[in-house]
RNA sequence: GGGCGUGUGGUGGAAUGGCAGACACAGCGGACUUAAAAUCCGCAGGCGGGCAACCGCCGUGUGGGUUCGAAUCCCACCACGCCCA
């Protein structure tokens, strides 16, 4: 039985490269890797989930396989590990849902992973597996913190550096140690604070302003409320502009850099203090438009700002405790929402705008935000919408101070002295004493200058991003290194301890009881032992927080580099080498968050002198969602008024919920299968066009039809193990980049893996001979010359393969391959010559079946590191070229010529053409247009 | 509301200023078979005409523009997706 067998084959390839450590990668300076050019390309690497690989997982996979696969046999030196990220919450809700240690679920989990990302075949070295959760990893990463908590930046260099080059003021000096520590405490990158966050009942834990999802955690969906709680924080805020600069030169996609320069939210605009009226001190507040200040009629005050206590009047003072109170309860999300009404209370005090010295009234409002800028704004309705929102809701005056254009006013029916809504664009200023007249870039420069002088606002720099709250209450995650010493009464004393780098790792106690404390005070406070330690006498507690998810994943790239190193996270030697990553492929979903983090990480790895460079990923691309099979929907009232025409056609409709709040339900149609009591999906000869719009065949049942995301509520996963086992890997592997263009979203369809299975098969048969009964070749294939026309078609293959490998345009190599093989299949002598070249080109898509044939084909050991196949320019082009000929821009002939013909030559042979003679006659012909061997246009009249 | 992206046959897609629909899926016809599957060969955007090979017209979300020539470039609109608010 010598048919395509790939379960066999898969199996047996498997085995050879695990045995052979085929893909085992040398260290640099090992004897064979010193002449070729190092890539390192990189997956993202997973969380091992419960539910096993999702086909969305191999998508990235097998794109990264087929570089690295090439790459190889291209010359290239190859880094392509594999690792598992497997801190995290899903683990420990199982473990306190099950009681089953996070620690046996995880080693399941990952165990699953690995079975199954093996069984795709894909060329990781495997003795660089790095697991986050293994101490020999987290060491590490604890050692990264304490480098980052003994780091400061330095605004001057604009670097970070060593807290024990801070310069200490005599001041603090004076006063001592302790005031010392306290001082270098405040400039540290990781550091603790007291500071409003999210925090999130349900999951018993505080979540990063990133986890939160429309006021909502992102896992789980539960409720999100603000409290203030003392927390780690790391200062990424210190490195925003260089987070926002260094983004510039990476190729990544622009959407992607776009998304974290939305996310860093630079905004440029000026500081202006704001005096009071009747008590000391100013209000401080940031904008980005001071042009706009003569516009400014009343003041915002965050309601935690410290000032709202002092300048409150006596009457108000009761609304506004309470305003205070209610506003304490709400999430960002829902303070900052545009739609909702606009709330907020009058302290009674009055602030005097500096440019007019007119008396303007301060409220309070929870649109305004403590964290952001300086958590109080100079409000400017005419010109801002939710100040304009707020002003028209309690009757405040509305100034325009920038002329809008005429279309503007006219569109929105409004007149200079009363809009209708806030003018937001740029313009003229007017009603702005020193500023009328000048256009918004002008005025903003001027009243810059004008506030700068008169020393009460300066030209400032905001960012959105805020520092990177990172503590979790949890058990499941690395523990912070750092005691804090308690006095004998148990209570902290406020000065902590760095846990020496050669106790590290320090691992987490076991657990019973995982259960968060639903306090602020982690799981891992219940393991008083390990919390409780005495050091020279002094008595501290353990920091019972542990980090979040994000840490683990920060460097593992590092890792890999030098993944079983005791010494060091890696050889500086060795990160020379390696770094940065050549190419980094996955989902977008990590656009903002770990791609921001592990590049802070990087830099300030960088400035204290740990590695080459200042950018961990040099190329970065995402592959986009693979969606569920292709559906028929049909609308609620539809499946009632057409019932009996469904069931006169045994069409089954099927109850979807909605997606999302704004859309709506709908019923699914599915029709009876071959198999006795099982649907499935519509199919095509089913459906009609009619106008535009989709009817099943033969009625008036208007269908919708979409591709939604996978999800288990749906009932649409697919799952690998399924497709491996009924078509085999290489086929799964090559109808994933069969399916479209990598960063594409695109839907599944099981009936199109049977098309490049089938591929599979034909490329086999080409070269086997499948009646045979051991692997023998096929009787056509000979060691004959290739007639000129194939010696083409091969060539022509090699050149798309490998351009469209290189651009990782997949989906077109692939078809390039499959004209091979018609054409081939078609010849009754096929030459060996053109055959090899073939499965060498076909190796990094379906490496199994390609060794298999390799083998089929005399060679004994693996094709890995085959030289790759090169184009011969001069073979691609054939004699005979077809040239289309157009007349006023339409079609009219095709000539066929010479491949080498000339311009002249090319025009004669269009007039000479009997098509073109009869289209022209009676007509002048006004211009003729030759494009060099690729088409002739006549302009007649 | 803002930013980015996408829109091509029944379906996934190809073509990035020069023959629209490569390559596949589904479909149809034929060969092989007692039959089916598999395989092989062929047809295949729509409309109209012809016994036919073939011919004509229309056609890349909609409307306009630039150009000898537009799926491709520009403007406006519509729809969908993602991100942000």
């Amino acid at each position: 039985m010598s048919s395509y067998n790939p379960a066999d084959i898969e199996r047996r390839w498997q085995h050879y490269w695990e045995t052979n450590k085929t893909f085992r990668t040398p260290d640099p300076g090992t004897p064979g890797t010193k002449a070729k050019p190092k890539y390192y390309v990189l997956d993202m690497f997973p969380y091992p989930s419960g539910s096993g690989l999702h086909v969305g997982h191999p998508e990235g996979y097998t794109a990264t396989d087929i570089l690295a696969r090439f790459k190889r046999m291209a010359g290239f030196h190859v880094l392509h590990p594999m690792g598992w990220d497997a801190y995290g919450l899903p683990a420990e809700q199982y473990a306190v849902e099950k009681n089953v240690h996070p620690r046996i679920t995880t080693q399941q989990n990952i165990t699953t992973f690995r079975r199954q990302i093996k069984s795709l075949g894909f060329s990781y070295d495997w003795d660089r597996e790095v697991d986050t959760t293994d101490p020999a990893y987290f060491r590490w990463t604890q050692w990264i913190f304490l480098l980052i908590h003994d780091t400061w930046y330095d605004p001057i260099q604009k670097k970070g550096r060593p807290i024990s080059e801070l310069p200490i003021p005599a001041e603090v000096r004076s006063r001592g140690e302790a005031a010392i520590c306290q001082y270098q405490d405040g400039f540290r990158l990781a550091y603790q604070a007291e500071v409003p966050v999210n925090w999130c009942p349900a999951l018993g834990t505080v979540l990063a302003n990133e986890e939160v999802i429309d006021g909502k955690s992102e896992r789980g969906s539960h409720p999100v409320e603000r409290r203030p709680l003392r927390q780690w924080l790391m200062r990424i805020t210190a490195y925003a502009e260089r987070l926002l600069d260094d983004l510039e030169p990476l190729d990544w996609s622009e959407s992607i850099k776009q998304m974290q320069r939305n996310w860093i939210g630079k905004s440029e605009g000026a500081e202006v203090d704001f005096a009071l009226e009747i008590h000391e001190g100013v209000i401080r507040v940031f904008t980005t438009r001071p042009d706009t200040l003569f516009g400014a009629t009343y003041m915002v005050l965050a309601p935690e700002h410290p000032l709202v206590a002092q300048i409150t009047t006596e009457g108000q003072l009761e609304a506004v405790k309470a305003y205070q109170e209610a506003a304490s309860r709400k999430s960002e999300f829902e303070r900052t929402e545009i739609a909702k009404t606009k709330t907020g209370v009058f302290t009674g005090a009055y602030a005097i705008n500096p440019v007019n010295q007119q008396k303007i009234p301060v409220w309070i409002a929870d649109y305004v935000l403590a964290t952001y800028g300086t958590g109080a704004i100079m409000a400017v309705p005419g010109h801002d919408e939710r100040d304009f929102a707020f002003a028209r809701q309690f009757g405040l005056p509305i100034v325009t101070v920038v002329t809008p254009t005429d279309d503007w006013l006219k569109k929105t029916g409004s007149t200079l002295e009363n809009l209708t809504e806030a003018y937001c664009e740029e313009g003229v200023a007017i009603h702005s004493g020193i500023l009328d007249g000048l256009p918004t870039a002008e005025a903003k420069a001027k009243i810059i200058g004008w506030l700068e002088e008169r020393g009460i606002g300066t030209r400032r720099i905001n960012y959105k991003l805020r520092d990177w709250l990172f503590s979790r209450q949890r058990y499941w995650g690395e523990p912070f290194p750092i005691l804090h010493a308690v006095d004998a009464a148990g209570k902290p004393t406020g000065v902590s301890r760095r846990v020496d780098i050669a106790d590290l790792p320090l691992t987490p106690p076991d657990l019973e009881d995982f259960k968060p404390t639903g306090t602020p005070e982690g799981p891992l406070s219940k393991a008083t032992a390990w919390v409780h330690v005495t050091i020279d006498g002094t008595r501290y507690q353990r920091e019972t927080n542990t980090m979040p998810q994000w840490a683990g994943s920060c460097w593992y790239f590092l890792r890999f580099i030098d993944p079983k190193n005791e010494t060091g996270f890696a050889d500086p030697a060795k990160l020379k080498y390696w770094l940065p990553v050549d190419l980094y492929v996955g989902g977008a979903e990590h656009a903002v968050l770990h791609l921001l983090y592990s590049r802070f990480w990087h830099k300030v790895l960088f400035d204290r002198g740990y590695l080459p460079c200042t950018e961990p990923f040099q190329r970065l691309v995402n592959q986009g969602m693979i969606l569920g099979e292709y559906e028929y929907h049909i609308t609620p009232v539809a499946s009632e008024s057409h019932k009996d025409t469904l069931a006169a056609r045994s069409i089954e409709a099927v109850f979807r919920p909605a997606a999302d709040e704004d859309k709506d339900a709908s019923y699914v149609l599915k029709a009876p299968s071959v198999e006795p009591g099982k649907w499935i999906n519509l199919p095509d000869e089913l459906i009609e066009k009619r106008k535009g719009k989709s009817y099943l065949k033969g009625t008036e049942v208007e269908l919708i039809g979409r591709a939604d995301k996978m999800s288990k509520s749906r009932g649409n996963v697919v799952n690998p193990d399924d497709i491996i086992k009924e078509y085999g890997a290489d086929s799964l592997r090559l109808y994933e980049m069969f399916m479209g263009p990598l960063d594409a979203v695109k839907p599944w369809n099981t009936k199109s893996v049977e098309g490049v299975y089938r591929f599979l098969s034909r490329a086999w048969r080409l070269i086997v001979d499948d009646a045979a009964e051991h692997l023998a070749l096929h009787h056509a294939v000979k060691d004959a010359e290739p007639d000129k026309e194939t010696l083409r078609v091969l060539h022509r293959t090699i050149q798309k393969v490998t351009e469209d490998t290189e651009g990782m345009r997949f989906n077109t190599a692939i078809s390039a391959m499959m004209e091979f093989t018609n054409h081939v299949t078609k010849l009754e002598v096929r030459p060996r010559s053109i055959l090899e070249p073939f499965v060498l080109l076909l190796a990094p898509y379906a490496p199994h079946a390609a060794e298999e044939l390799w083998r089929a084909l005399g060679h004994d050991s693996t094709l890995a590191y085959e030289p790759w196949p090169k184009s011969d320019p001069a073979l691609t082009t054939a004699d005979e070229i077809d040239v289309p000929v157009q007349i006023n821009g339409k079609l009219r002939t095709v000539l066929k010529v010479p491949a080498g013909i000339d311009d002249s030559g090319l025009e004669a042979a269009a007039f000479a053409d009997e098509k073109v003679k009869e289209s022209l006659v009676g007509k002048t012909v006004k211009k003729v247009i030759v494009k060099s061997k690729k088409l002739v246009n006549l302009v007649v009249a």
